[in-house]
DNA sequence: CCTCTCAAAATATGATCAAATTAATCAGTG
DNA sequence: CACTGATTAATTTGATCATATTTTGAGAGG
């Protein structure tokens, strides 16, 4: 057989061997998730065909599997846009992330290992950095994957699956809240959540899981409600 | 214009005017929903474009949302499938619907209006009817509509979103306990609720739904777990 | 202000290509 | 000579694309 670079399905074969509508699905995912498509903004199918440079139907199965996860909005018409959160969505949410992150905190504390720490606090250092620089987006995406790894670590995949849905529902928000407050005065209980993984103190971590969550809910929540922003 | 029939598709316009892909979902999640399709078995494109007589695209939209919500599973390879619930999914699901349950049917108490609780009595009392009929299908229909019902007047689309996705994982196991154990001993709380409603007792609804929750679940979960169930 | 026309975008189909599972054949061994 | 094992052929299924059809929204004209 010929060695060469096994041509995939006519592009330059990057990270092929995955499905496209699975490549797709992903980068929107991200797009959506770090803000890159503000809360309001239409989706519209054939932009991503050529935004993305990808077929249509495996385009259009990405924006519906986001849909169900509530990333994206169906709007009567046949439009979708990224929603944007009302106050009582958000209320929701806060309701829903107390029970989901002190829950996954104590489990990943339960089953973290040295390696997991580590990486934690690798994660967690990369996020300092983000911040010290002003760089959003580095913020943005690496509190993003220090919260996926507690997550991961729980070892409750429904439950996690539900906390990442949650993600995708306030992800556009988040980032036009740190957009407007700067990368200075976030919210960063992570010393206190990492220092009771260590210690194995449990309930420490699900306490700190559950106030981190807290503070930065509460500032979309701040943005989002009481000041002049009417649409 | 023709006061004929317009055609939608090439189908007989049944319902039409909503996608396609739209009718397909909502077929498919029935099927699930309501054990049609049992777990472990395999849900293929083509069997469905054959089965609902649709196109390919429309199909593979519905699946894909379906997969996202977590009532399909995407097999290593490109096979889907029912999933089949470990104990630990159980558990998840035990403690995930503890607190959703109980706070959608404090707020459905909350916001109730007579009109709600006269059809919430209606769907019960056809529940009824079912289970002394012996008709496994109808219980396990007006069953859910009754729950989907409370989560529609607890007015939290993400929280009841949350909600209905879990029953999409334990629909199919459901369907599997209630044939085994027959339509006679089924738990059914909702007398209590529907009692706890009609005189605004909302933390009595929220018990009473929660222990109508517990009692079901557990059934499926002593299915699963500890006879010789060995696959 | 309402209506009609037009363009842009979404829906849906079928064809084509690639992958994977199943079936079948063939060799090797007891 | 029958049976097990594996390699290969064939069929089934999934993935992707290009195209035709339909719908929506807007703008021009009455």
């Amino acid at each position: 057989m010929d060695g060469n670079a096994q041509k995939v399905t006519g592009k330059e074969a990057a990270k092929a061997q995955l499905p496209a509508h699975e490549t797709i699905y992903r980068k929107l995912r991200e797009q959506i998730l770090f803000g890159e498509i503000a809360p309001g903004q239409p989706v519209t199918i054939q932009g991503l065909t050529d935004r993305l440079n990808a077929g249509m139907t495996p385009v259009r199965e990405a924006i519906r599997r986001l849909t169900s996860e509530g990333a994206l909005e169906f709007q009567g018409n046949r439009r979708v846009i990224v929603p944007q959160l009302t106050a009582e969505n958000i209320a929701e949410i806060i309701y829903a992330r107390q029970w989901l992150e002190s829950h996954l905190g104590l489990r990943a504390t339960e089953r973290a290992e040295p390696a997991d720490l580590t990486e934690l606090t690798r994660l967690d250092d990369a996020l300092d950095k983000a911040i010290a620089r002003g760089d959003l987006q580095g913020y943005l995406e690496y509190n993003y994957r220090f919260h996926a790894k507690i997550y991961e670590l729980a070892q409750a995949p429904i439950l996690a699956a539900m906390a990442e849905g949650l993600w995708l529902r306030f992800g556009p928000s988040l980032r036009v809240v740190c957009g407007r407050i700067g990368t200075q005065n976030l919210p960063d209980r992570h010393k206190d959540l990492l220092h009771a993984m260590r210690t194995g103190d449990a309930e420490g971590a699900a306490r700190a899981c559950r106030e981190d969550m807290l503070q930065g809910m509460e500032q979309v929540r701040d943005m989002l409600d009481p000041p002049g922003a009417a649409n």
